[in-house]
DNA sequence: GTCTATATGGGGATAGAC
DNA sequence: GTCTATCCCCATATAGAC
């Protein structure tokens, strides 16, 4: 990395300020909703310095959701890699894969930080059209298909078309988790809490495993 | 019902040409981007008539919503109390159970305008805090709280928690099939196609049964 | 690099004539 | 009930001084 794109990142640089406050904005408001003003106000920037860094809110959208997002991808393609490492011929247990492919990004809910990349993450699949098709093809496809491959091997007696529906399936289980919607509350009176990821991961992961191996198909 | 209500819901009235134009511009586009102006072009009306006969946008949107939505419910809720009858005991099977629960909302996508609804159904999840909490609650509590009961009988094993945590996770699995992300047909090279509702059904019953079922909790 | 000032367009909503 | 005209606010973006 130069030395310019070092300094660029910087902590209290003005770059990182607008970038931070972006994705925090975004991600509670969603992309129409955040002005550039807003943004410019929180970080305490004035607004043309985010066009004369950025170039146009949508840059800044796509640097500010990659800001959040490429950690966590990250670190989701790292588990499968080391998973590889232990099990050299592929036959992974599907509990160790399912959870290997969804903590990264249930548990980085568990900080303010995490949440907002999360929610942010979850709603690119229904901000209409365009904006996040694209974004999320950029930072997610790669990984995606790696832990196809690996759900495959691990799952021989499915063929290729319910292993990608049932992982499609899987996808809006956790994401909807991450959306927080305010359903689980309801149904249990309050007694669950959708915001305490670690009891659900515990609770997805038997849930997962069982419909990812349903007979038939 | 009144003469006069019914006078506004004719078919070519200007108050129902507003909502049909209304329903699907705000299942296209959501909320927010979907302008009062557009929605008075698309509908051959002059945009004072919103404001006329709806008030405010946010309340042609709870109209909107509800137009669409509120066949949904009732078929989702006129299907348990068949199967109700059918089972006075309750002792549902599963698979007939979950399917109840979920072919209303999934067979809709095979219209155009069911299509819209659905995906303005799924996208009141991910809008941003207010504006769609209070609509879901108002259309689906009653219905979702009916089936959760019905649920708690077919699966007496689990306990409270867990339940509430599973049905969760199928809403958000058939939730996200009804957004069409794409993700799908990525993952398959197009082989297998999002908007193929009957397919979907028939792929997410035994997945979600299994899951339902799963030993633990 | 940073700020002031402004261009330019669109949004929701309303008053008042017909 | 319907249409015209308009108010007022906020959005993104840029030109140009410092």
């Amino acid at each position: 990395m130069s030395a310019e794109a070092l300094t660029k990142l910087e902590p209290g640089g003005v770059r990182e300020r607008i970038l931070a406050e972006a994705q925090s904005l975004f991600a509670q408001l969603g992309y129409a909703r955040t002005s550039t003003r807003a943004i410019a106000q929180a970080a305490q920037v004035h607004l043309a310095l985010l066009h004369y860094h950025f170039g146009s809110k949508r840059e800044l959208f796509r640097a500010a959701y990659l800001r959040g997002a490429a950690p966590v991808t990250e670190a989701r393609r790292a588990a499968l890699d080391d998973l590889r490492r232990r099990w050299p011929q592929g036959d992974i247990p599907l509990p160790t894969l399912v959870r290997a492919f969804v903590t990264p990004f249930m548990l980085n809910g568990r900080t303010a930080e995490g949440r907002a990349t999360m929610a942010m993450h979850a709603r690119l699949h229904t901000e209409p059209d365009d904006i996040g098709r694209e974004v999320l093809s950029l930072v997610y496809d790669d990984t995606t298909r790696a832990y196809l491959a690996a759900f495959r091997r691990v799952l021989p007696a499915l063929d290729a078309a319910t292993i990608c529906w049932r992982i499609y399936f899987m996808m809006g289980a956790y994401q909807y988790t991450l959306l927080r919607s305010g359903r689980l509350e309801m149904m249990s009176d309050g007694a669950c809490d959708s915001g305490d990821f670690e009891t659900a991961v515990e609770q997805i992961v038997p849930f997962l495993c069982a419909g990812l191996a349903a007979p038939g198909g």
